[in-house]
DNA sequence: CTGCACCTTCCCACAATGGGAAGGTCAACA
DNA sequence: TGTTGACCTTCCCATTGTGGGAAGGTGCAG
């Protein structure tokens, strides 16, 4: 089948099938004659498989482990569970910082009246020097 | 004070205030005669400013028009709180995807032996096609 | 044969940030 | 005085995923 119903079929655009593809993320697709790229069923569930794994917000760096280990039919499994356990714990991590961020823009907001005067405490507490302990953390 | 000064007493690097001034977020610096930019005690808190609102999560276009405001003495504080409450919104959203995420994660981790065997319920079930209602949602 | 929908590759853009090269400047110290 | 090292300057490149679009080939339906 052609890249545009692989495409249909998984919920990947063909931008980025192509793309995969590049970054060897993906094995080269078949070509037929003219060129066009050819998708077996077979590639079709690789294609499903890297659409849920990003779904679950892994990186293509992690797909690609998960990828590898998928396709390798003696891996033990607790590299699987540990590739796992450490995404949740980074998602943890980053809920734990949304949280005290949230915390933080609902105490402004509530004490800002919201209306035509200007004075409003959540411009005043910007400007301060930022809050003790405040890191510099990555969002991805 | 130098731009070293200025991003110690900040903690927005040197780069970064440079990449700020240059997409237009922060106005031109002074120059001394060497060509270095200078920076005042205002200059400072600004960079504060910038420095706090991008902890917070905002982006850059949020933060300019934070300044926007902050620098407008007469804008109502109606238009600040709106923006915050947008923020705290995308926030919330974001983190119910992650809650929801997270578990199904911890679902299949629970369920994966990890141990040597090869068999491995995560692998199998990230093969099978996208869960219903699956978005493809833009994590930023 | 024409038109349209598809395919190909290639380059550009985005958000924010860091890395580093090549070169100018300044202060301190021998 | 000269050198050294810590600054500063601009400029380009890389990152992570993704989309946009140009320029050109293909295939099918009318």
């Amino acid at each position: 089948m052609n890249i545009g119903q692989a495409s249909e079929q998984t919920g990947v655009s063909a931008k980025m099938i192509r793309y995969y593809e590049s970054i060897g993320l993906l094995p080269s697709a078949a070509r037929r004659a003219n060129g066009y790229r050819d998708y077996s069923e077979q590639d079709v569930a690789v294609l499903q498989f890297v659409r849920r794994t990003r779904d679950l917000g892994f990186s293509l760096e992690e797909v690609s482990a998960l990828l590898a280990l998928w396709t390798d039919k003696k891996r033990p499994s607790r590299e699987v569970k540990r590739l796992a356990e450490t995404h949740i714990a980074d998602l943890e991590r980053r809920m734990r910082e949304m949280r005290a961020v949230m915390k933080t823009l609902r105490q402004l907001a509530q004490h800002c009246h919201g209306d035509e005067r200007s004075d409003c405490p959540i411009l005043d507490d910007l400007a301060k020097p930022r809050a003790p302990g405040a890191k510099r953390t990555r969002r991805h």
